[in-house]
DNA sequence: TGAGCTTGTCATCTC
DNA sequence: CAGAGATGACAAGCT
């Protein structure tokens, strides 16, 4: 009903609109400034209009979705990377290298034959080798295993690679091939079409992979020394290890490792290098030579590993330097410059001690194990005495702790299987990693500490920290991140099972208690910290839509006083159009339009300011 | 040398 | 009620 009357009004406020138009049609005053239809028209276009970004605005992130669900966000580098395969259990995961490598795959090599052309002429020149070698070279690179992924695949049984493998990514030929064979995959080789094309594919595939920035590299194979670059032409290296039948590799594992680059980093360093070693077992000597030994361990490693232990212990305790065997004295011993600054550790704990001119016996050695634990002499330290111990902490092994930093983290991440070992201890730590590594992280790095602005780790990992000294000086039986990570009931079961003194109980107790304040401080301050940008963010958008509200409020402003001004002048020209019977104009001070309900317009005559006044005196409204 | 920032620690509260 | 986590406050160390 209501509508029903506002329609109605409408159009005959559109009548009486154009009427008065109609009057003074030059006017000058545009129709559709009225024309409530062509204002929807417009406004239905408008719409339509933002009908249709809207739709392009969705369809873009669609797309954007579907990409970033092929990708995953890598959380050290905030990188996004594609996402491994579904059986990425069992491949390595493909790499962004190899992804670089891959696309450089199928481009064409530009000035000559493309790779494609080149398998093209080899299946032309050599019908035979296809079918005994189906896998060499003859399928299309777009389909091939990524030529990382098939290295990481091969079983230590299988042969080294071929050069055709090198480039392209695919399995090597036969390993004892026949003589035709042989010479028919010689002169496959000489053909220059090919070497051109394998030199140009290795070279692609160098570039994308044997020089990874050395910070990324590094970060992601915190073990791997960096090899100089190869710089002997491709085919001389083809050749070379085409000799494989004298079983002699000639290509080095520095070839091999760059070239593989990017294969590498997917797989856990020290199964990496074992991997290696099993794919290449001759490449031992390589990685066990002055060259490679200096960069893996540093010297007082290598002299544990080369000179005191077998081959299998080798394998086993310097494979990995974390997992040498340690007592709980070894715990401390973690930080490399241990075993070669011990003499400036002793220093600087003989200054701790005349420095501190609290009697805690004189000398280290009244911390020796066998007192603490046994003699109970130092039942606990007072806050001083710990702060003595704290103000220098081992200085000497800053050096050590930058060299080893990466090494020193992986260090405390498996300090806790062997000492299970020597605790009796079931190895649940290590079904348990990630509760020891996440809270190692947040320990030892505030790697994700919100606000540390990229600067450098202020306290080096190679410091002993409060707590770890208190424990070394109480001679507590295990590593302040066991104490800390381990959860309840191991741990108690832990402390069960030791005879611990009650100030190593009470230390224990707190290093468990500061340890987990600290990850909690850690964590609040990173929740404090996320919110504080998130509402920054929430702030940042209700600014913008408040500039948008404020813009949109002038512009109507604006609008409406445009309308205002084109009515009045309208509406002053209508009225001065106006003439009595005589002709005359009415004043425009003695007479208004009005109109009424049923959209007549009226020529009223205006009621007299004091007779008006007068009446809103009597009765008011 | 002082300001500002980061981090560890303690006390206290809450669950 | 004990224990773990959260958080404010403070102090120390670093830039």
């Amino acid at each position: 009903m209501m509508e029903m009357e506002v329609m109605h009004s409408t159009q005959q406020d559109m009548d009486l609109i154009d009427i008065l138009w109609n009057q003074d049609i030059d006017l000058g005053a545009r129709r559709e400034v009225f024309d409530i239809h062509h204002r929807q028209k417009e406004h239905a276009l408008q719409k339509q209009l933002q009908l249709e970004e809207e739709k392009r605005l969705h369809l873009m992130r669609e797309q954007e979705k579907a990409l970033l669900a092929e990708l995953q966000l890598d959380e050290e580098t905030g990188e996004y990377i594609p996402r491994p395969p579904p059986s990425a259990a069992l491949q390595p995961a493909v790499t962004p290298l190899e992804v670089t490598q891959n696309a450089g795959f199928t481009q064409e090599t530009g000035d000559g034959m493309s790779f494609d052309e080149c398998l093209q002429l080899l299946a032309e020149t050599f019908p035979v080798e296809q079918t005994q070698t189906p896998s060499v070279c003859l399928e299309t690179p777009a389909v091939s295993v990524p030529a990382s992924s098939t290295m990481m695949m091969m079983s230590p049984e299988q042969p080294a690679l071929s050069p055709a493998a090198l480039s392209s990514g695919q399995p090597a030929p036969p390993q004892r091939m026949s003589p035709d064979l042989e010479e028919a995959w010689m002169e496959l080789l000489s053909l220059p079409e090919l070497q051109q094309c394998l030199n140009m594919q290795m070279e692609d595939t160098l570039q994308t992979t044997k020089y990874p920035d050395p910070a990324s590299a590094e970060a992601q194979t915190p073990s791997y020394p960096s090899y100089p670059p190869v710089q002997a032409p491709i085919f001389s290296q083809l050749t070379s290890i085409n000799n494989v039948e004298t079983n002699s590799l000639n290509v080095g594992p520095a070839e091999l490792m760059n070239t593989f680059d990017g294969a590498v980093p997917s797989m856990p360093p020290s199964d990496a290098f074992r991997q290696l070693k099993a794919d290449a077992p001759q490449l031992d000597a390589s990685f066990s030579g002055e060259g490679f030994d200096g960069v893996f361990y540093p010297p007082a490693e290598q002299d544990k590993c080369s000179g005191q232990h077998s081959q299998g212990e080798n394998e086993r305790m310097c494979d990995s330097p974390n997992k040498v065997a340690f007592t709980h004295m070894d715990l401390y011993s973690l930080s490399p410059g241990d075993s070669i600054h011990s003499s400036k550790r002793s220093l600087t704990a003989d200054h701790h001690d005349s420095d501190s001119g609290v009697s805690t016996s004189g000398s280290p050695n009244a911390r020796s194990p066998g007192r603490s634990v046994h003699g109970g002499g130092s039942l606990g330290y007072s806050d001083s005495e710990m702060e003595e111990m704290d103000q220098n902490p081992g200085s000497a092994e800053s050096h050590y702790s930058d060299m080893f930093s990466l090494n020193f983290e992986l260090d405390h991440l498996t300090a806790s299987e062997p000492l299970s070992e020597l605790t009796g201890q079931p190895q649940q730590q290590e079904k348990k990693p990630e509760h020891g590594a996440a809270g190692l992280a947040e320990e030892s790095g505030q790697d994700d500490a919100p606000f540390t602005k990229d600067k450098p780790k202020r306290r080096s990992n190679g410091r002993l920290t409060r707590d770890e000294q208190r424990a070394k000086a109480l001679d507590i039986p295990f590593t302040v991140d066991m104490i800390i990570n381990l959860p309840v009931d191991d741990f108690n079961e832990l402390m069960s099972k030791h005879q611990l003194n009650e100030a190593q109980l009470a230390l224990v107790r707190d290093i468990r208690r500061r340890g987990k304040n600290k990850v909690a401080a850690q964590n609040c301050r990173k929740r404090k910290m996320e919110n504080i940008v998130g509402l920054e963010g929430e702030l940042d958008s209700l600014k913008d839509e408040r500039d948008r509200l404020l813009s949109e409020k002038s512009k109507n402003t604006k609008s409406l006083r445009e309308m205002k001004r084109q009515l009045n002048t309208l509406y002053l020209e209508v009225f001065s159009m106006l003439r009595d019977e005589k002709g005359n104009s009415y004043s425009s001070s003695d007479y208004s339009l009005q109109q009424s309900t049923d959209g007549s317009v009226f020529l009223v005559p205006r009621i007299k300011k004091t007779f008006k006044s007068e009446e809103s005196h009597l009765s008011p409204l």
